[in-house]
DNA sequence: AAGTGGTCTAGACCACAGC
DNA sequence: CTGTGGTCTAGACCACTTA
């Protein structure tokens, strides 16, 4: 079937690649891997050898049991961090609309508990936004508190305000950073998914606790998940 | 054939995987993939699989025609998530001893240029230090000054004191970080080889300008490339 | 229940390197 | 020439997701 040319699943490749960079949106459904194998006339596995390589490259992904689907294309993935983003590590602003994404309750558990220092078995919410500017996702937060006396943040605030004048509103707290842990990793895949990210390509991610002002107590727990290939982070001294 | 567990060609390619690094030696031919199909009674796909992973993480290596052979680096491949050190940011402290890698000299070039405020053509040098603690690597940093008034650090500083007490001591000079940029990425070719790190593991980035406290102008320039898997940093508030 | 991706088998032919 | 890795096909069953 071939005679010293290409391999027929690169061939193929190259054809999704195209079709995936230059005329599919991000996020979006493709066909089946069955339905791909038809059309190009050629076994599934021969098919599928293609779509492996493109999900190397972080240009798709597959969904067990769901599909193909397309990832943002890592075309800002430069050398230089001059197109890249940078975030204020203390004021830990991101420009960048927020969307929250989903809220849930649940006992502490393992790593919230000690950071928040309660037992185990205490109820605490959290709070997921997604940032975003225009169409690029850029960032995950995770907020953490105590259900016990802050339980009107989960059912109250909506994203509009801001979090910590909610707070210092309904509660007369005020909020402070005391420190942050930043480390780099590849993503959780649920991460991934709605960072829009490949596996492959690692977050930055920083672990804060903020207290009361005043009686010195752990409040909020952040967890923050960036993009690597879009935002770097700032400290100043 | 399967019963819920791990796939086939995942148990193989640990038994392979256990050989590679711990009997055979590298430069050394394997058993050709036909032989180890029927050895492992798996078919030659299956056993293709499994190949084709350890090709992947660069253990081995296929010659076609010839076989498979054992490449050199038997790198160490840690997921130490807990063991993890904490590197303070705001002094910039690790834990562990300092050996020096290379130091040259160059003309500053483009993204030293800038942050030092000196023509690209200016006369710098770098020495370039290899952090770790024991037998561990941690990191790699990088120190870029003008050569024109401070080549008194590259040809008499020698490791064992504090950099910055030799230049107070020679130069007397202050100095002072006033910002530092964090990112991460995957590792350059040459960070990834004195790392000892897969080019699959991440490193954090930190970029920082140390200036001269009386004038405000830009002294040291550090780029410093930590393994994430064994380094997080801290910042205080 | 239907459709999707994930794994495995069986067999075939090819291009390449070395004897 | 023989043996090696490289590609391709055909068909099967599985686990997972969604409706």
């Amino acid at each position: 079937m071939l005679t010293t040319e290409e391999p027929l699943y690169l061939k193929i490749r190259r054809i999704l690649e195209h079709e995936v960079r230059n005329h599919l949106q991000a996020g979006q459904k493709m066909d089946s891997e069955s339905r791909l194998a038809e059309r190009f006339n050629v076994n599934r596995h021969t098919l599928r050898r293609a779509v492996d390589s493109l999900v190397q490259e972080g240009l798709i992904e597959r969904r067990r049991g769901v599909g193909l689907f397309v990832l943002d294309p890592p075309f800002d993935y430069p050398l230089e961090a001059d197109t890249r983003l940078t975030a204020n590590l203390a004021h830990m602003r991101t420009r960048g609309q927020r969307e929250l994404l989903r809220k849930f309750s649940a006992p502490a558990g393992s790593p919230v508990s000690e950071i928040l220092q309660v037992s185990p078995e205490t109820q605490t919410f959290c709070l997921e936004y997604l940032i975003r500017t225009e169409k690029k996702t850029l960032s995950l937060a995770s907020h953490y508190f105590v259900y016990k006396p802050f339980e009107k943040i989960f059912h109250e605030f909506d994203k509009s305000g801001s979090l910590h004048a909610f707070i210092k509103k309904h509660y007369g707290l005020q909020l402070k950073r005391v420190s942050s842990v930043i480390s780099a990793g590849a993503p959780n895949p649920d991460d991934a998914t709605f960072l829009r990210i490949p596996k492959t390509l690692p977050v930055l991610t920083v672990r804060s606790v903020n207290i009361d002002k005043a009686t010195g107590k752990p409040v909020e727990y952040v967890r923050s998940r960036f993009r690597s290939d879009r935002i770097e982070l700032s400290v100043k001294f």
